[in-house]
DNA sequence: TTTATGACGTA
DNA sequence: CGTACGTCATAAAC
């Protein structure tokens, strides 16, 4: 039904807001901030539904302002009784606000009257001008509204709304849409508050309506109409006369725009993007149907950029070196295509863009000689400044062909996560939407290379766009001395690798599944049947039904069975069964970890991981597919992991390096506590000396309970422990803990005072700051949720020292292996741990590189307090521990 | 098939 | 009611 003067989409913004808000449970739609987002979530969800289905070419969205209409006016019980909404609504309909300005669509307000009737006026408008209307609402009342030409998609709890055509309603009342109101006049309404006559119910109000025609004839025949009912109505024709004026709706409310206004227009993409971003709706589908939705197209016609045209074309075979050399200087914009995912292979296809509006685009594989001679030098010459989407990605994929790369002068996707950390993604797709407000076109198909010529140069314009930003907030030296040199260490070492015993791995991987196995039947045996110990739902039948077990710690799916749980009801009963439990989880542990490592091993009998320099908030390295920074180390079994790590081919042995409480280090540079920065000054045990200094004994007198809760307070410190936490910690009484904080604190009280003013400042500035000026922003600080203000509180005092601690290590990675280089020496970094480096040492340069790491890590940066570094090498991962 | 949850390893 | 992560298996939703 295709009609020349098109649709409009009218949405009752409240209503669905209520139906977004209960259908959906608002503890499972929340930011890692704490803001809900069940309503936003919900509303946006039926919102796309409606405008991919119904394709409008209008739309607004009405909105009530208050309570206060000229109903209330009439009738002061007017939707009366109504539970006040949680607060959790009305912070979210602000968010609805922002959504709806994102994506250009009129929200309407009406002081004195409610959405109905603003629906009504554009209703009535609109089909002067022979428009066709779609009403959504979840709302009987705009069933009057309904004729040929205006059909209302009533919401209820199903997932489709009902089409309320006339047919419609007259088949699920008997009346006619007009007669809706009279109808609802006389039965009343008990939402809206509306009193009922006594008696009378939905079936009588509908019968009298069809018999007299419409209620004015009903009132005037009141005489007429029989019986028990009669007298009833009788006596209630003065309510229902003002139940028949609050159902009207206002059709001629003073509106600032009428039908033709409410034309659709592209979204705000770089709004639009960046709330969903802010409100971290990553459900791929929504996102898919919310920009399906977009007028505009979302995408960008080939060959435009955001300023210019560009010119350009697929590359002549030998052109490119004369493209390069015409274009020598200037700072050129990369992308590129791999052969296989993750950063890695080699570059099939790639794209490169001037600033001048000139860009070209080819496939590596047709290059002549000439060209790919061109292409290399250029890619090799630190003078040629390069913009690139991923530093470390380019750095990786290029190497696979042997080409080195210098000169990498921006990386948008690490000036966006210094700019703003924290954020789901930073790939030029995720970028290109909230900052410059288009969608890069998909370098696939027959337009592949204009889409890569495109794409190149919204690499540029969003450098060019965020490079200054990230000036002026004093992080361009972090990222041109630490990050982006860092990006080129790391695709080293993730092609590098680390070796590992693939046949030793075998051996370990058959034997935990044999004691998983072992354990699941013991378990069997116990309670008299098999289950799944993997199972938590399983688990939870097993102990607090079957076996009756005391109930645990409350989660969502009933009762906790974590490790904590199963140790405290292995105290509170003689069933062997929360032992044998957590002995299968141990196993099953490390089953799953070393299944994980065969799974990822390589051909060449290395692992690759890969490490992710734009994940962590607060500046630290992550490692994935498979994560090394998680293998065991805690327990005997765990560590024959770790034997399995060994230098490859050409190498004898693995050096680890680690820096000792390089966060305790960090704070006492940080709080510049005299007593703390003394006792690392000391060379004693610093744990020690610190249980010393608060139980007022000598050292010698420290016992070893003692020494363990300064160091388990010393280390929540810096997470924000309170004395409860500390006191869970501890297994201690709360009644303890506080007095033992307080003692603390009466010795590092700068600590304390550093602590309390990190946060302050962090709250006036809206961020915090590392050693290296990296920062962290947290708007959640000023929350007035206490929880979220309170977890954010956390973040904020351990930001500083987790990130500075990030920064040391960086900084230390950088100069070890500028000083293996500069030494000549063969000896490489292979991995990263947060706090430890792991190195593949060369025959005999072991005391070199030992002498060398060492020095590099503990002078990486000057701190108020030595940085001490210990050194250990062996034949494997586990031996050179110490 | 995809998404959410609980659990747990590391620093 | 202690920060920062990634991975897995299971269960639920689809």
């Amino acid at each position: 039904m295709n009609d020349p003067a098109g649709r409009l989409l009218l949405v009752d913004g409240h209503s669905l807001a209520y139906r977004a808000f209960y259908a959906l449970p608002v503890e499972n739609f929340s930011t890692t901030g704490g803001q809900p987002t069940n309503l936003v979530y919900g509303f946006a969800s039926m919102l796309a539904n409606a405008l991919r289905d119904e394709r409008p070419t209008h739309v607004a969205v009405a909105f009530d302002v208050s309570r206060q209409t000229f109903r209330t006016e009439l009738f002061p019980e007017y939707k009366a009784g109504r539970a006040r909404s949680p607060e959790e609504f009305g912070g979210q309909l602000k968010i609805l606000d922002d959504l709806l300005a994102a994506m250009r669509i009129p929200a309407l307000r009406a002081p004195g009257h409610e959405a109905d009737d603003i629906i009504a006026t554009l209703t009535e408008q609109a089909r002067g001008q022979g428009l066709e209307v779609l009403i959504l609402s979840g709302d009987r009342d705009v069933l009057q509204l309904v004729d040929e030409r205006v059909t209302v998609l009533y919401y209820t709890r199903a997932a489709e709304p009902a089409r309320c055509t006339p047919e419609r309603v007259a088949e699920r009342y008997g009346l006619t849409p007009r007669q809706y109101p009279d109808f609802a006049a006389l039965r009343g309404d008990p939402s809206d508050n509306l009193p009922s006559i006594p008696g009378i119910g939905e079936k009588t109000a509908a019968k009298w309506i069809r018999e007299y025609g419409s209620l004015a004839a009903l009132l005037d025949r009141a005489d007429e109409v029989p019986g028990k009912a009669g007298e009833r109505l009788r006596a209630a024709l003065d309510t229902v006369r003002l139940n028949r004026r609050l159902t009207e709706l206002v059709r001629d409310v003073d509106l600032p725009v009428g039908p033709q206004d409410l034309r659709r227009r592209p979204y705000d993409l770089a709004a639009f993007t960046a709330l969903l971003d802010d409100l971290e709706f990553r459900n791929p589908s929504l996102r898919e149907r919310l920009f399906a939705a977009d007028p505009g197209g979302g995408r960008d016609r080939d060959g435009e950029s955001p300023t210019v045209r560009i010119r350009g074309a697929e590359l002549t075979p030998g052109a490119l070196a004369g493209w390069l050399a015409a274009r020598a200087g200037a700072p050129v914009g990369i992308a590129t295509v791999h052969e296989w995912a993750r950063g890695t292979g080699r570059v099939a296809r790639m794209g490169l863009a001037t600033g001048d509006g000139h860009a070209t685009a080819f496939e590596t594989g047709r290059l002549t000689g000439a060209d790919e001679r061109a292409l290399a030098g250029w890619l090799a010459d630190p003078a040629a400044p390069k913009v690139v989407e991923d530093a470390k990605a380019v750095h990786r994929v290029f190497a696979e062909h042997g080409w080195r790369v210098a000169g990498i002068a921006e990386d948008t996707s690490m000036l966006a996560y210094l700019l703003r950390p924290g954020l789901a993604a930073y790939a030029l797709d995720d970028l290109a939407g909230r900052y410059l407000g288009r969608r890069p076109p998909v370098a696939e198909g027959p337009q592949w290379a204009s889409a890569l010529m495109v794409r190149a140069r919204m690499v540029l314009d969003l450098a060019g766009l965020l490079a200054p930003r990230l000036e002026a907030t004093g992080m361009g030296g972090l990222l041109r001395t630490v990050e982006l040199p860092l990006a080129g260490l790391l695709a080293r070492m993730e092609r590098t690798g680390v070796r590992v015993d693939r046949r030793m791995l075998g051996e370990l991987e058959a034997r935990f599944a044999a004691g998983m196995a072992e354990a699941a039947e013991k378990a069997a045996r116990i309670v008299g049947h098999p289950f799944n110990p993997g199972s938590t739902k399983q688990l939870q039948r097993v102990l607090f039904e079957e076996l009756g077990l005391p109930p645990t710690k409350r989660i969502k799916s009933g009762y906790s069975t974590d490790a904590d749980a199963l140790a405290w009801l292995a105290t509170r009963t003689d069933s062997p069964m929360p032992r044998v439990l957590l002995r299968h989880r141990d196993i099953a542990r490390l089953h799953m970890t070393v299944a994980g490592l065969i799974r990822e091993l390589g051909d060449d009998g290395r692992l690759h991981t890969s490490f992710q320099q734009t994940v962590a908030a607060t500046g630290r390295l992550t490692s994935t597919e498979p994560n090394l920074q998680v293998i065991p180390i805690r327990t005997a079994e765990g560590r024959r992991i770790r034997r399995a790590f060994v230098p490859g081919e050409g190498y004898a042995e693995l050096l680890t390096a680690d820096y000792s409480q390089l966060e305790l280090r960090v704070m006492a540079h940080l709080s510049r506590d005299p007593m703390l920065l003394e006792a690392f000054s000391s060379g004693e045990d610093l744990h020690t000396t610190m249980a010393a200094q608060v139980f007022g004994v000598a050292p010698a007198a420290v016992d070893a309970g003692m020494r363990r809760r300064i160091k388990a307070m010393s280390y929540g410190l810096a997470y924000g422990l309170s004395a409860f936490g500390l006191a869970k910690q501890l297994g201690i009484p709360v009644e303890e803990a506080g007095p033992l904080m307080d003692a603390y604190f009466a010795r590092f009280g700068g600590v304390r005072d550093y602590l309390d003013g990190v946060v302050e400042e962090a709250r006036r500035t809206g961020y915090t700051e590392t050693i290296l000026g990296r920062r962290r922003y947290l708007p959640a600080l000023t929350s007035d949720q206490r929880q979220r203000r309170q977890t954010a509180e956390r973040m904020a005092l351990n930001a500083p020292i987790q990130g500075s601690a990030a920064d040391i290590v960086k900084l230390a990675m950088l100069g070890v292996d500028a000083a293996l280089q500069e030494a000549g020496l063969r000896s490489r970094l292979l991995l990263q741990v947060h706090d430890e480096l792991v190195l593949e040492v060369a025959p005999g340069e072991r005391d070199a590189v030992a002498v060398l790491v060492r020095q590099r890590m503990s002078g990486a940066y000057p701190l108020a307090v030595p940085l001490e570094t210990s050194v250990g090498a062996g034949p494997d991962w586990d031996a050179a521990g110490h």
